[in-house]
DNA sequence: TAAATGATTGACTAATCAGTCAATATATCC
DNA sequence: GGATATATTGACTGATTAGTCAATCATTTA
């Protein structure tokens, strides 16, 4: 029943990394998800709503498509945090291309998504505070560390997926010992 | 004269960042600008082009302020370009959330973007490929470690104006040092 | 000064948009 | 099976859009 929920917001973040959140009508997204207009307005109050309600989406899949904890040792953390989340951005690309533009839209209100992104944030910023009171990482602000791997993550699965030639384990193997050779304590 | 067409390029600049690219139209980029709505389109010939050369200006404006060669040793010229770097984005705020927004729109054509950005990334690359044939960088993919200096710069960028109680020179120094100790062999 | 060329204007058009709502269809309950 | 409740529909509205164009204004030339 209420699977058409899902449905629009399916045919939603399709259409958004097509077109462009703005240029996407909703009349299209009732099309594309094979209802009628007045439908969407029946599980989304209005638009802005459901480009908000997309992002969460999307970023609860990606949190959960990061796994747990897995290992004590921070270095081996942070390989396995790094694989899956550039596994993940591979793997959906829509998604990630969605993030992208949610998240350099001006018009996104910052109040209304950090509270899903920090959430996210806070299992990996602890994890980072962590390594950083044992005096394994450099001291430096944990917030800045925590962009950059993410950051990080997103470019080079970006270039992966542009240079499809390249040796994906070793290129992820590599870009994460950039980025801990870079953080890491002498 | 023809300072109209600067005027209107600002003006689209400005809206461009303050309501996104397509919430912003033709009319409130002519009223911005102080014309009537058919001037505009006397000196682009429609919104599309418009854009692309808003988003071409402002390149070429990031690629002056960047400067030129000041040295000959790697690591004190990667120093200098930092630096310039994240002072730009910091003074061209709208500039820096203009690119941000142009480059991650799906509707923009690749083909016609990158002939500027290459333009510039030329330079930049010309310098990582010679540092890596000296031996100084680690043997891996120049483009990803322009890709990344990138990033990183424009990510230092928005930490620092969200942070503004971080001493800016010590951050800009120690960013830097990450990604130099992240792709320097050794 | 008068004619010619070019720049500027803003009312206008056809298309598209988000969101509404009365009518219709489906599901639930007794 | 009949009655009530809920879900869905899509034609419709008022607002907004990119782009046009005939008329006006400014500048240059002869």
């Amino acid at each position: 029943m209420s699977d058409k929920r899902e449905k629009i917001l399916e045919a939603a973040l399709k259409l958004f990394t097509e077109k462009g959140i703005d240029s996407t009508s909703t009349g299209s997204i009732a099309k594309e998800a094979g209802i009628a207009t007045g439908t969407v307005f029946n599980y989304f109050s209005n638009k802005e709503e459901l480009i908000k309600e997309c992002f969460i989406n999307v970023k609860k899949r990606l949190r959960e498509g990061l796994g747990g904890i897995e290992s004590d040792d921070f270095v081996e953390q942070t390989k396995f945090y790094w694989k899956a989340a550039i596994e993940w951005f591979l793997d959906h690309t829509i998604e990630t291309s969605f993030i992208n533009m949610y998240q350099h839209d001006p018009k996104v209100n910052n109040g209304t998504s950090l509270s899903v992104i920090t959430e996210m944030s806070k299992l990996i910023m602890a994890f980072f505070e962590q390594a950083r009171a044992e005096g394994i990482l450099k001291d430096f602000s944990v917030e800045y560390f925590c962009l950059l791997a993410n950051d990080s993550t997103i470019l080079a699965a970006q270039f992966l997926a542009e240079n499809p030639d390249v040796d994906k384990e070793k290129f992820i193997e590599s870009t994460c010992s950039f980025f801990l050779d870079g953080v890491l304590n002498k």
